[in-house]
DNA sequence: AAGACTTTCAACCGCTGCTAG
DNA sequence: GCTAGCAGCGGTTGAAAGTCT
């Protein structure tokens, strides 16, 4: 509580949101001298923040082929084949997500994904309860068969589980526009090119 | 109209693995 | 072989926006 900070660097360690200047700041020394030392990278181009955050502003937003915006159905289907077959292992699939990052991936699954899956555990709980014989005998087989649980996942969201057997039936509220609400990167993109030497 | 509740997502934190010295 | 510094990863949090009552 009454900690004081050990010295004034420390100290002036910016932290939360960025701001459009800092934005810039980053954008405009990444485009004349590149990708380094993150560290470096931050006291060097004056900013008040760790390499860490640097790098995950970087990565997650600033960079030019980052791609915003809703996620298409196809790359629905392809994040829950991948996760079905390597789990949490975020930066893994959005390698094969061009342009979408593993923050990105985790947080529609962890928002849209998951939240589905309890929908779905407790429609299938419901239907259990009904047809207890029968879809026990399928719970089981597809459990303890050769793709264990996730499969069962996969197969719990596969596009054939839902009415219409298409992605674009898919449940939930799968944003159809690209966010707003933060200055637009373009506009950032065309400061800094106005900017740069 | 306004307050309560829910959803979304940017950003932080802590941990692990890698590598240079 | 050991250690320190760094990058990268996955989990978690909290503020803002959106929706409901």
């Amino acid at each position: 509580m009454d900690k004081k900070p050990c010295n004034s660097q420390e100290a002036e360690v910016r932290k939360g949101p960025w701001t459009m200047e800092e934005d810039l700041i980053l954008i405009n020394y990444i485009a004349n001298h590149g990708e380094g030392v993150w560290n470096t990278l931050a006291r060097s181009a004056g900013l008040k923040r760790t390499g860490k955050s640097c790098r995950l502003r970087w990565l997650n937003y600033l960079r030019p082929d980052v791609r915003r915006g809703n996620i298409t159905p196809e790359e629905q289907l392809l994040i829950m084949e991948l996760h079905a077959k390597w789990g949490n292992r975020w930066s893994k699939i959005a390698k094969h997500l061009p342009g979408r990052t593993d923050n990105e991936i985790k947080n529609f699954w962890r928002t849209r994904i998951q939240k589905h899956m309890k929908q779905a555990e407790t429609f299938t709980g419901q239907i259990s309860e009904q047809n207890d014989d029968h879809h026990h005998q399928a719970s089981t087989s597809q459990l303890c068969g050769g793709g264990g649980v996730v499969d069962a996942v996969v197969e719990t969201y596969s596009p054939s589980s839902y009415p219409g057997n298409d992605l674009e039936t898919f449940p939930g509220p799968f944003p159809t526009e690209s966010n707003d609400n933060i200055w637009c990167m373009e506009d950032l993109w065309s400061m800094q090119l106005l900017n740069g030497d």
